[in-house]
DNA sequence: AAAAAACTTGACCAGATTGTCAACTTCTTT
DNA sequence: AAAGAAGTTGACAATCTGGTCAAGTTTTTT
């Protein structure tokens, strides 16, 4: 309902794939930059503590032109939240039953942490959103994220019973190495103080790394005793 | 300014502290209601996404009493607070110079596991602060936390230096037990997904323990070899 | 039991916030 | 260059929200 408002809008909104930005270039920079801010905004007050005031004018829009694009908050948000599930299997990829385990980990745990680095914003956003229940997620993007899991617990089974790894939980595992990779771009407050910093730098992030790896690894890894 | 009002309040407010719940039940139980709403409204809404009147429904009181205990929303949310500081001292007591570091992280990690499973609210609510950038932690409770966080790494490198666990950041370290250890309770949507369960369970918990542990303590302690 | 203090409550207010819109400008098409 | 489509904008309305308050009830004190 009240789906055919703004006209203009629908008729792009599943537009022809091969004809990208520059088939639109006035709307898709001004979606851009409605996303990136609200992206920022969301990622540190959630949906319901957002105004959309504060979107628009960190996109340096109207609020009146924001709206010409979004028929409401929740429309941004879900734009927004959509957009995370894709880089979910990114780093994912690394963990494959025909590379070995040492490798593929520690490749594992560079690409999250580099990701949460120069995605900070969209990480703090996902955060917020399971913190609050994951409740705009959509079941496709839970159902995909869980198959993926699933697909990649078995990599680590393998791993385990060919006597590569010591035996452990995998889903647990991921869990550990989620937590621990996410954390220094969602609790970056927190990771300051610890570190005692006043920001993070890429070398915070190389240390990070190394201790993750090596702690993890050490534990992992089966030793030709 | 405007601190006047309510007087009674300003009475009960540094009440003598041998006088506890018994000397005013009826405010100290009504406190104590809106404080449990509070902690799990803010918890996954945050400050700015918080209704009052949400949390005043939570708590079984009707808005102007809320307003008669508290006078605005910031400062429930700061009370909420308030209380979570010391919780972070206690699980942290194990790690002390004069234990075995394997038994002192495995009761550290089990102690952190417990408290965030049994104030899964409060451990959301901190997360929620920190993810807005901890702009409502006390500068006190910062420096608390700092200094206690440092105090406990020269226990790790401690432990490094007599051998008796590997060479290790000691700060990152600590992040990566945190970061693990508080993930259950922060992002339980995800964990449920994740470990394919409709519902964390205390067998769950058991398991992560057991996960993190492990893999944690596997790959830091040194063996006689 | 009377008075005072503590507590309760729903109605109310002012400002904030979401979303609308008509008039306007700019771009694209022919 | 004319016409239509796309985009811009500030003003506006309806609702929501934080916070107040006066009038009431209950509890405590004397």
């Amino acid at each position: 309902m009240a789906e055919e408002l703004n006209a203009p809008r629908a008729s792009a909104e599943k537009g022809h794939p091969s004809q990208a930005a520059s088939d639109e270039p006035i709307r898709a920079r001004n979606v851009l930059k409605i996303l990136t801010a609200a992206v920022e905004i969301f990622s540190r007050k959630g949906l319901d503590g957002a105004r959309i005031v504060e979107i628009a004018k960190a996109s340096g829009l109207p609020k009146g032109n924001v709206y010409y694009y979004f028929s409401s908050k929740e429309e941004i948000y879900n734009a927004a939240i959509d957009r995370l599930i894709h880089s979910w299997d990114d780093a994912f990829r690394h963990i494959s039953a025909d590379r070995e385990p040492g490798e593929a980990i520690e490749a594992y745990i560079r690409a999250k942490l580099d990701h949460a680095r120069e995605n900070a914003a969209e990480t703090r956003l996902f955060a917020n959103e399971i913190l609050q229940g994951a409740v705009h997620l959509s079941t496709e993007a839970r159902d995909h994220m869980r198959t993926v899991t699933s697909e990649k617990a078995r990599v680590i089974d393998i791993w385990a019973m060919a006597g590569k790894i010591e035996k452990v939980d995998a889903r647990h595992l991921f869990i550990l190495l989620w937590s621990a990779t996410q954390f220094y771009a969602e609790f970056e407050a927190l990771a300051c103080d610890a570190l005692h910093v006043s920001q993070l730098k890429v070398a915070d992030y190389n240390l990070a790394a190394k201790t993750i790896t090596e702690t993890v690894l050490r534990g992992l890894l089966t030793r030709p005793s």
